[in-house]
DNA sequence: TTCTTGATTGACAACGTTGTCACGAGAGCA
DNA sequence: TGCTCTCGTGACAACGTTGTCAATCAAGAA
């Protein structure tokens, strides 16, 4: 690798003066700078990283770690988030997941400190409280996708409540009555903000909220979740009052309720509204027709985690509480008004 | 950050005995050992890789280079394989996706080189050739999930050509005689492959391959697809002689025929068989019934081309050939032997 | 006893970079 | 002319680590 030195040497210049053509430093004689410009072209020098951050103390680097990518494939997003503010100041980002494995997290926190990482975005699957206990990064922090249970870190979440808000909101607006609905583990943070929002809206529409059409669309723990929507929303289509729509807590299970659906030669969205959370593409887009859902903005999540992390410290006070990303509506076919 | 030189200090001992400590070099006094040893946990010293590497010249810090992340999801496993593998070393990974922009790809392809990293992954979404123009790597890169236009890189594909066959003896064994096939864009290798396989199944099998039965599910180029599965396979289906079997290119456009057949009033697997390809989870265990599919093993793919990049340069000449990954069936329930 | 050997330890340099300081040359001023 | 001032440049140190070599010491050999 061609270094400053050689740049230098080939150039009849000092190493340093080559440095300061490399970093804009303060005013270089132009001729001077034109042909060391020239020698750089030609050797196509590119910096040490390295030496630089041992200089420098300061690190370009990031970590993002996260707890299991492999679950919910879209959440790749909240990466590609975070690489686009990234991109802004020509820092990278080291991923690492720990796959739930403690010992492996562990490892890798050191690893993170190993390479001095600046930042860390600590990414859950899943919106949820998550206690972090990692002393070193204590003012490096931000969560993505979850809090912190005691609140002493910046987090970025979806609005969850919001989001339940805008399902039941959007279908109660178009006539709908008796809703079905389909929900996540109780467990999850985000099915108990939903839940509520749904309520908040069926209360501003002053419409009574039936708690017997609300089930469960997936049983188990979480990591050994069985879907069960098929079932459920066959069940509750078949009953003599049936739900006139059906909101999911997931695209995957809106999945199933159109399958539950077309079993009983009900077709959607002329005797079916259905309506997603997630807007997972490579579902709401090829499920036919195409699925009216409320999008996680985990690009977006990934975005502004790093935005608080970049900036300055003075300001990460402000920013301590929680940051509530809008669930946007994404409009397709799956809904229709109710004549 | 705690430094040798600081543990050194507290221990009474030169800093290079620590650093001997650190690293298990040759023997060092057992008493000395201990006490530096309880410094170091008291301390929590965390080696500078910077440091290391600047000393060394060897980084332990990987690339994976990606076209498009965002596609298809489950590409993720071929991080996560890559991970897997690198793990072992206490290598690390960056990664850094150019979604497709030349620009963007070349200003990537100098962080890796700021960053020195040992060697690059350059991972693509679709089964292709592709051309690196990336001298800087020459010898250090490993192509995933595509080749070399020219043969000249290592590369780690999935065996598209089996995976078809796979698909069609899969059928042919359980008697299907008419099967449909449901195709991805022909401009992909992998199309081009699958179908070599399939017609080789049904050769050995004797069996007359009706090409009016191939059809395109998907038109339009890469990047402005659209899914047109749910028509083809309607078409399809209300044929005089309809298919008893449908192969699809992905289990994307299984979801569709799974639609198709609801419509017309055909159950799955009684009435029509259906089998896919990829194993993207999300969608082939949620489908109902679970789709049996064949899987594109891209964890398997991304831990060989970390492995192969990993070997020592004399073994490399080996494996400069492409290395084909099988792609294992995952039998479900969307398949029935005909009566 | 004196010499040799091996075990244990430390001093020093170097990796590539940048911040600090200083030097020389020319310009502007008295 | 002699002074200061600015501009452009370079020498040097330091960041934290490890490879090289040498120094110290105790034990065993002659």
């Amino acid at each position: 690798m061609v270094t400053l030195k050689q740049v230098a040497a080939r150039a009849g210049v000092s190493i340093k003066t080559v440095s300061r053509i490399v970093n804009d430093d303060v005013a270089v004689n132009a001729k001077t700078r034109e042909s060391v410009q020239r020698h750089l072209q030609v050797l196509n020098y590119i910096p040490n990283n390295a030496a630089r951050q041992m200089r420098s103390g300061a690190s370009t680097i990031f970590g993002l770690m996260t707890d299991a990518v492999a679950t919910t494939p879209y959440s790749v997003d909240i990466v590609r988030g975070a690489q686009a503010a990234l991109r802004e100041n020509n820092q990278t980002l080291l991923i690492a997941s720990s796959d739930g494995d403690p010992d492996r997290e562990a490892q890798l926190w050191r690893m993170f400190r190993a390479h001095r990482v600046a930042g860390v975005v600590y990414a859950s699957m899943f919106h949820r409280s998550h206690n972090v206990g990692m002393p070193a990064f204590e003012n490096s922090i931000v969560l993505a996708n979850c809090f912190a249970a005691n609140g002493d870190k910046p987090s970025i979440i979806p609005d969850d409540e919001r989001g339940g808000y805008t399902q039941a909101k959007y279908l109660l607006q178009r006539g709908h009555r008796r809703i079905g609905i389909i929900t996540l583990i109780p467990e999850l943070e985000a099915t108990r903000l939903r839940g509520e929002g749904m309520r908040r809206a069926f209360a501003e529409a002053g419409v009574q909220f039936d708690e017997s059409l609300e089930r469960r669309g997936v049983i188990g723990v979480l990591g050994g979740e069985l879907l069960v929507a098929h079932a459920v929303a066959r069940e509750m289509l078949q009953e003599r009052n049936r739900p006139t729509a059906i909101i999911c807590g997931t695209d995957q299970l809106a999945m199933q309720v159109y399958s539950a659906a077309a079993a009983l030669g009900l077709s959607i969205p002329e005797h079916l509204s259905v309506i997603g959370f997630d807007d997972l593409r490579l579902i709401s887009e090829t499920l036919y027709p195409q699925l009216t859902t409320v999008a996680l903005p985990y690009f977006e999540i990934g975005r502004r985690a790093v935005e608080v992390m970049n900036r300055p410290a003075a300001e990460t006070s402000l920013s301590l509480q929680k940051q509530l990303v809008t669930c946007p509506l994404v409009e397709r076919n799956s809904c229709k008004p109710l004549a």
